[in-house]
DNA sequence: TCAAAAGTGTTTGTGGTACACCCATGG
DNA sequence: CCATGGGTGTACCACAAACACTTTTGA
């Protein structure tokens, strides 16, 4: 049993946001060796009173002063080798950051940046595999899950919610089709209130809290 | 650091098989205290010396004699009062026992049984609720992945594989869509072979190792 | 009146679903 | 020849995809 208890249990978590129309990741530089100097994804031990989920809220509110929001469990990372100091077993854990409170990063603000996923600088440990799985489901999700409000405001425009989809997939939508799934799916509901802005101005919307998060897809095998 | 390291991590494993066209799940009796003679699913603590992954392979090898099956992470359970002896933290694995292979419970066959997911016994820790939710991802994993294969021997018949469908989901689904839509995804094929019963000698399929294992499902939002 | 973004319908194709009868074999 | 399970096709409907112009506002 003394043995059993050498492996020591971390949270890690990859918070992701948009900013500028790029969905971007918060690392930290680190200080101190293993991989000093690369970049990794915010992380630390599982405290002895602390659930895996609360230790990830608490990580998340160390580095981004955030409570509250979407956070979900990816995968449990347990080889030999991935940490020189010693068996580590890491939970790894995604939070998607709504748009207006990702805007600084860290509130010890120390070395904590947001990197766009799409140009990851070197990292440390195995934590760019974790990073770029995290941005898989995240993609995978998007497409039979209501997830994506999770990255905007309270309320926003069809505009900006399909900016969001473009950006997290990397790919363009055709705006009229995109207006008639999203509303047909019957998730978000007008708020009466508009938003100007450069041009016509948009209606609002908003997440409707009530709707199934998770909408079935249909099935491929029968 | 001293803190950190009185939490222990576990394995444990969910496995699933075909049984008299009944998916069942290998439990075991515990013997000691706590949830004395309550069910439980096999598990263990994990070695220093190897992953995650190879702990759950090795636990299924105890208990089965089983090796090179189907085997994927389902999700880490760490509340604090899982486990009244102290924290524990344990990874949970599925692993899917093609039928031929699942005869035998056991190979100590202490007090381990197969029993049927839809009449679980009273079951010590959460392993209900972790019994249930590999149930779950299963089904779900059917309905996009080509994974229902791997509770089949190597070759089998059409009728055999709605079989083992309308096990796992639960429900009757029509012979001529499931033939049509699992031959158009192009991940069985023909072996040549026909076997024969009490009616007309049906063709044998085998699964092709080279088709995507990954299928993708349409997209529900754009 | 122009720039800039919001908003709006129709057509065409594909795939899902529902549905009933003939075929090959062994006893 | 009969019981048993194996094997096959079509018609309808719903939804996905492609596609371009008008509307509203602020400068």
């Amino acid at each position: 049993m003394a043995r059993t208890s050498d492996i020591f249990v971390t949270v890690d978590i990859v918070i992701l946001a948009l900013r500028d129309d790029d969905l971007q990741v918060l690392l930290v530089k680190r200080k101190n060796p293993p991989f000093e100097g690369k970049w990794a994804i915010p992380g630390g031990f599982v405290r002895h009173d602390e659930s895996l989920e609360d230790g990830a809220a608490r990580e998340l509110f160390e580095e981004t002063g955030v409570r509250d929001v979407h956070t979900e469990q990816l995968f449990t990372f347990g080889t030999l080798d991935r940490d020189p100091r010693g068996r580590m077993v890491t939970v790894a854990y995604l939070a998607l950051v709504p748009a207006p409170l990702a805007l600084h990063a860290g509130t010890d603000a120390s070395d904590a940046q947001w990197k766009s996923v799409y140009a990851l600088p070197e990292m440390g440990f195995d934590h760019a595999e974790i990073v770029n799985y995290a941005v898989k489901r995240l993609r995978y999700k998007l497409e039979y899950t209501a997830v994506g409000f999770r990255l905007l405001p309270k309320t926003f425009t069809l505009s900006q919610l399909q900016r969001a989809y473009e950006t997290v997939l990397g790919e363009k939508l055709d705006k009229r089709n995109f207006r008639r799934r999203i509303l047909q799916a019957q998730v978000i509901e007008e708020t009466g209130e508009m938003q100007s802005g450069d041009g016509r101005p948009a209606k609002l919307y908003g997440y409707r809290e009530d709707a199934v998060a998770e909408v079935k897809a249909r099935r491929l095998f029968p």
